[in-house]
DNA sequence: CATCAATAGGTGTATATACTCCTAATCATG
DNA sequence: CATGATTAGGAGTATATACACCTATTGATG
């Protein structure tokens, strides 16, 4: 597979469809996306952040934020409040956040067994390793 | 990088949009997004072709397309018109369709360039060699 | 040939994404 | 300390994406 001839971004965006398909198929029954998934996980593990953070964490315009955190946040999956610095935005994930993830958890690694077990362990290991590699190099 | 801690679909999601955020900005100037680049690069390639087809290569919903179409043909760079059997949309690129593409093209090589430089031909080879893997097992 | 199933596509709705421009709060500097 | 620059975030707008449901056309079968 050329690189010159195949559009990189083009194949990324396919690939992403196609997972995301997958995984969203089997988290449906739960109510919540791979997308939700991803940005509570973040912010139970790195702790409260503000909205500037988890933009750059995670390569999102913060406007983009502004409205997926806010489904969460009608949901009750997190507050979102003003931090001594009256601009900024305290994101905390909630008790109710804590259990939409437990209750996640089982099915997101059901969706990446599936995925293993179709493309194998080696393959998706160097996969991931390549794209972080590809965000810290084109973000640096 | 084991694949077992880190979700595949929230590293492809993270991926695609740094590198779609780099391409989109580089084609700005000429007010096609690359999403819209990689559907007429596929029409035009393939020659005409239904919507069922176009989604099934491009692995994207029909609805999706409906929509990402319509845009495409207000800008008369594609004509949608029925086919023999009343119920197909035949997809044809125009003139125009076909100058967007021309003018599109060395813009797209630009910034495939300036990714090869950032993350390095092999990776790059190696990395559009496994996402295809992937979606074609996925999609099995 | 009539009727029912299958197929192609569109609409309504909801989420994900980002750009431009805007406001409010904080910081830096004379 | 006052004022201008910087920073954090939101609103308006537009595109990308998909699911549930709908219509119209075609095909299959008695």
């Amino acid at each position: 597979m050329e690189c010159t001839q195949v559009c990189i971004c083009s194949c990324l965006r396919k690939a992403t469809r196609a997972v995301t398909q997958a995984y969203d198929e089997m988290m449906r029954p739960i109510g919540l996306r791979v997308t939700q998934l991803g940005a509570l996980s973040v912010m139970a593990q790195k702790g409260p952040m503000t909205m500037t953070q988890l933009a750059e964490e995670s390569v999102t315009d913060r406007t983009t934020l502004t409205r997926n955190l806010r489904l969460l946040e009608k949901r009750e999956f997190i507050v979102i409040k003003k931090g001594k610095d009256q601009r900024q935005r305290n994101l905390e994930v909630t008790q109710k956040g804590r259990h939409i993830l437990a209750k996640a958890r089982p099915i997101w690694e059901k969706a990446q067994k599936n995925l293993l077990k179709q493309v194998g362990r080696e393959h998706l290991d160097r996969l991931v390793t390549d794209l972080c590699r590809m965000v810290s190099l084109v973000r640096s």
